[in-house]
RNA sequence: GCCGAUGUGGCUCAAUUGGCAGAGCAGCUGAUUUGUAAUCAGCAGGUUAUCGGUUCGAGUCCGAUCAUCGGCUCCA
């Protein structure tokens, strides 16, 4: 058997094992069993159960389906009919209804582990519990969930288990999970002084100076791709009249996720309750924050007649946005309520799409290769409540593979058919970060649909006029949630380009003050982020700040330096380049910045 | 919003069964002037997230609220 099938053998027999676990402990009568499917580190089971399970249970627990596993019971495969499956497990409602929910052909099998558990399952299992007794596992965590995910339906208790084929694979597992805790940016974030957050403002980050800096790092470079590539940026407003709202169809399809802003009363003199101040149902003059750029692009095209010739018209955007969140919903960087996409709105031609997808594609490469990030496209299709003409969807599903096709080859990429937003099919961009996690970060959208509702227009070469089609796309997502996944990838330690500081300089002595102040001045003028510490605290003190910052570069300036006018460099992980010439450390860091390189240079001779 | 957990100086953590809120780091002051990851001494810093309750007495027990974390759902 492949690796990989065994492991799902295993993890889908432990499920079954869990259940049984669980049925023991807590008695069958009290324990609706739902599913059990495996994941990426194991599987999970949901029940529910007479109490609540906490932490104190998970021993208890692992230690029956330890005993249950000792047991070394049969499991037999039985072909069932579908009313003697209904029978069996008429006390298991969630079984029924998935019983119920199979098609009529079903061939319905269950699994008994010994003769006293049973369950629905396709299988395959092991023959034998013997067989799991060098599978590895341990109970991760329990949590709530929601019967077929529907938060209507019954609320479920999700036990999470790890597992794995032997005791080294749960190991290793084990240490990656306690490095992706180190490299946690919530943790990192603070402690390089990057960003914060207050509780008067969930969900908002505050930008410290050394966090603003890598952000504008980002922006600057992110704008010298663009303009490479043909792109103009705007800023618009951020809070717009509810009719701008009414008009995009946010106000009916979004309006939950809305900061809304209800309007000044005129004769109120600001004293008074909040319902003297403004008035809450005068719904035509509130306003909204804008929770997406694309309408206020749409209206800076309106601003002018466009002809066939502008086209494409690519409106970069990185204005604040606002969405609503529920509460138990945020996560340090990677769910925020304020942020900024890197967002541009294309307005192009329908025969455009291809070309145009085509060089977002490009960009989207050359910006994940510059963090080393590796990525994977997934194109999503025509949903069944779909807007428009059925014409146009085939044309740009078609463009859209082909484009696909030829950037990484046909199946180099997935398609989840009917998963494509109401409006136009879309491409999304998942990365893999260095420690092997996934993140949904670029998206690629087509629009027919904000054109017909803003009634866009260009004048065609004939002379007629005809509606652009509207790309959406975003090449980090947002820059919140981008710069939360590389402080983990790069755990704190940045390429130089983007370190919010990338040069510390420390004078050994106070009399050395002057030639660091002469080095910052020079830094200054070649646009080096640097910080210099002139008191009189000793050497090793500042080198350590410095070091604790992860700045890539320590400069140590002593009478030898001085004298000769160079600089001793600490490397970022322990390196020396002692004696360098001040204008060859100058040339080391241009170089880094121009090339966005990943990697320190760590000696004279690269 | 739902399930579960957490909340003590800027940070990391203490505080026996309810009994005087304490330490290290960081900060400030002074001494030291140092050639590569922690020099010494002193000072200051707290309405224990907030509000309420039980009690002679609450960081500790109970309730509510807020925030955060792990999930569900949703999403950039």
């Amino acid at each position: 058997m492949e690796k990989e099938e065994l492991m799902e053998v295993y993890r889908h027999s432990l499920a079954h094992i869990l259940a049984k676990a669980v049925i023991e402990i807590f008695g069958k009568e009290n324990v609706q069993y739902a599913i059990g499917p495996q994941i990426a580190d194991g599987f999970y089971y949901d029940f529910t159960l007479p109490r609540t399970v906490t932490n104190e249970d998970f021993k208890t627990i692992e230690d029956k389906m330890r005993e249950i596993i000792k047991r070394r019971e049969d499991w037999t495969r039985k072909e069932i009919s579908r009313p003697d499956a209904l029978e069996l497990f008429k006390d298991q409602k969630f079984k029924v209804e998935l019983i119920n929910d199979m098609p009529e052909d079903e061939l319905l099998t269950v699994y008994y582990t010994g003769d006293d558990f049973v369950d629905l399952c396709r299988g395959p299992h092991v023959d034998n519990s013997q067989l799991l007794m060098n599978a590895a596992f341990q109970i991760k965590s329990v949590s709530g969930s929601y019967w077929r995910g529907d938060e209507k339906r019954d609320q479920l208790q999700r036990i999470y288990v790890y597992a794995f084929p032997d005791k080294k694979a749960l190991k290793d597992h084990l240490a990656m999970i306690k490095e992706a805790m180190e490299r946690d940016h919530k943790k990192l974030g603070p402690q390089l002084d990057l960003f914060m957050f207050d509780e008067t403002a969930p969900g908002m980050p505050y930008w410290l100076p050394r966090g603003w800096k890598l952000y504008n790092a980002l922006i600057d470079y992110w704008r010298e791709v663009h303009e490479r590539h043909g792109y103009t940026e705007i800023s618009a407003p951020i809070l717009n009249n509810k009719s701008l709202w009414e008009t995009s169809g946010h106000w009916d399809h979004y309006r939950k996720n809305m900061f809304i802003v209800p309007p000044a009363r005129d004769n109120a003199d600001g004293s008074g309750t909040v319902e003297q101040i403004v008035d809450v149902t005068d719904e035509d003059h509130m306003f909204a924050a804008k929770p997406m750029n694309c309408p206020n692009a749409i209206k800076v095209y309106q601003n002018k007649q466009r002809s066939y010739k502008d086209l494409p018209l690519r409106f970069n955007e990185i204005d604040v946005i606002h969405r609503r969140e529920k509460s138990g919903e945020l996560n340090g960087l990677l769910r925020v309520q304020e942020f900024r996409q890197d967002d541009s709105h294309n307005l192009i031609m329908q025969e455009q799409i291809e070309s145009e997808i085509d060089d977002i594609m490009q960009i989207a490469g050359e910006i994940y290769s510059t963090f080393g990030l590796s990525y994977i496209a997934e194109l999503s299709t025509r949903p069944e409540d779909f807007m428009g003409d059925i014409n146009d969807w085939n044309e740009a599903e078609k463009a859209l593979k082909g484009i696909l096709d030829k950037h990484y080859g046909e199946g180099g990429y997935e398609i989840n058919e009917g998963d494509g937003a109401f409006y136009g099919p879309k491409i999304d961009l998942k990365m893999k970060d260095c420690i092997g996690r996934e993140w949904q970060m670029g998206t690629i959208q087509l629009d027919f649909q904000l054109p017909l509702n803003f009634d866009l227009k260009y004048v065609a070469a004939d002379g007629s006029m005809k509606r652009p089609v509207m790309v959406h796309r975003a090449i980090f997502g947002s820059f919140e949630r981008f710069i939360g996944i590389i402080i983990e990838n790069f755990k704190g330690s940045f390429p130089f380009w983007m370190s919010p500081m990338q040069v510390g300089i420390v004078p050994i002595r106070v009399e050395n003050n002057e030639y660091a102040a002469e080095v910052a001045e020079i830094c200054r003028k070649n646009r080096i982020r640097f910080e210099v510490d002139y008191s009189d605290k000793n050497m090793k003190d500042k080198i350590k700040n410095y070091r604790n910052a992860h700045d890539p570069y320590v400069l140590v300036l002593g009478n030898a330096e001085a004298e000769n006018r160079t600089v001793s460099i600490n490397i970022r992980g322990g390196k020396q380049m002692r004696d360098v010439p001040l204008e060859k450390f100058i040339e080391l860091c241009a170089q880094m910045n121009d090339s966005h390189s990943l990697d320190l240079i760590e000696s004279l001779e690269q």
